[in-house]
DNA sequence: AAAATAATAGTCAATTTGACGTTTATTAAT
DNA sequence: ATTAATAAACGTCAAATTGACTATTATTTT
């Protein structure tokens, strides 16, 4: 027996992958298709977040990591609740209401939105049955319901805390150079850094802690690897309540 | 003809306010009282965050407004939407199950959650209908639901947003001296601020405008009033793209 | 006129920033 | 085996900011 959903209540998900070839950071998302029955010719052909509506049994964090893992098969990432989007007029464009008719769904839906970050080679696009695609949050193609401005607030949410708070490690691996740190800084804030003060900057953070490995199978001067210690950085953090506006 | 209520779907409002007096920062709470029918002995007896379930064709943001408004008769607060409460047992102990009992609502209902920020005296309590009564943060009475779980959330988001965003200016009025800006800081932080250096550092700010006013009718040194500029804040703010984990 | 008190200004060494130029370790090409 | 190419990594210096303090000033009340 199925679980039974609250239909007037789901969960959304973008989900931030950080492409380390392209260096630009990416939203996963699904294709959304429709095809007339006479015609035979496309009446919605455009992309959408994941999500799902929740079960009635189920916490909405649960419901989130649901959603994530029907997806990618991934467990344990990084997972924000960032906003409720439940406008009475959420489904405005035509798209949305030749869908919405399809799908036998007309009432009001509040859903509830979260994102995840994680790298985008973690994900096997293949695998899943949908078909998914990464795109970089700068170029989204067209999207249905109001899913656009859910993706930009996501990504104000992101740029945002990832200038006080030590987030992007959440879209690197455990170890990670400091060019690749930078990287991820830059498609984040969408900005040029100083590559000489950046890594001072950051060298002499405690919490940045240098390894005696360094990168292999590449070409050039090799770099060495760091990790982010979560353990360092909850200490030092404690004493610190600085104002900073 | 009342507009339709959503029965599994509700805002909360922490309204937090700022206590020149004692320099704390409080929350507005509501009483939740029942007695018995027999005994004349009260059932429950405690204290809830203000709230009420979103009409069919009203915005959440309109529905906070709206509830905000009912116990206050204020509008154009800060307002920020800040986090979901939709665990399926959020309604955990004894008194929360009689007082849905009586209620006559046994559903699972997902509340999205609001802080509003003022200063205290702005609301008139005895104007209110409910019993309503300030309580500093930190000296909360018995709750019902999980609304100390949402005033502990809130309150969290309110101390880290203050760090690095100029929120505080929401909790003081129009013109105000650098101490009352202190102690508004010091009351949500929780700390005490070395008073030379936090003048330093405010005065050189050029968002914060000194006024050629001073204030009137105190014994003692009157202090300079000042005043917080938003557009020379926006403009300032956007060539500052800052690393600051 | 003096005492009391809160506001406000100032000092100095230590640290952090911003804006640059230089050296070093490695692979690929000769 | 030497050299060219390239990205990593280190260094400099003046300016600005911080942290931890002491001192002065403008008011009102006594």
């Amino acid at each position: 027996m199925q679980p039974q959903i609250i239909s007037n209540i789901s969960v959304d998900c973008v989900i931030f992958g950080f492409d380390f070839d392209t260096k630009t950071l990416n939203v996963l998302l699904i294709e959304r298709f429709l095809k007339s029955e006479e015609s035979s010719e496309p009446l919605v052909n455009d992309y959408v977040l994941t999500g799902y509506h929740t079960y009635q049994n189920e916490t909405l964090d649960e419901t989130a990591s649901r959603v994530l893992k029907e997806l990618t098969g991934l467990d344990n990432l990084y997972k924000k609740q960032f906003k409720v989007f439940g406008d009475p007029n959420r489904l405005m464009n035509d798209r949305d209401i030749i869908w919405a008719k399809n799908q036998n769904f007309n009432q009001r839906t509040i859903t509830i939105a979260y994102y995840f970050l994680l790298q985008t080679h973690e994900v096997n696009l293949g695998k899943t049955e949908h078909k998914a695609q990464w795109f970089p949050v700068n170029e989204l193609p067209a999207l249905g319901f109001d899913h656009r401005a859910i993706i930009n607030e996501a990504y104000a949410d992101l740029k945002e805390k990832s200038m006080y708070k030590p987030i992007v490690f959440e879209l690197l691996p455990d170890k990670f150079t400091i060019k690749e740190l930078q990287d991820a800084y830059e498609a984040i804030l969408g900005t040029e850094i100083d590559n000489r003060n950046f890594r001072r900057k950051l060298i002499t953070k405690k919490f940045i802690v240098k390894l005696d490995e360094k990168q292999v199978g590449i070409s050039k001067k090799p770099s060495h690897l760091f990790m982010f210690s979560k353990d360092i950085y909850q200490k030092a953090y404690k004493e610190n309540y600085l104002i900073n506006i």
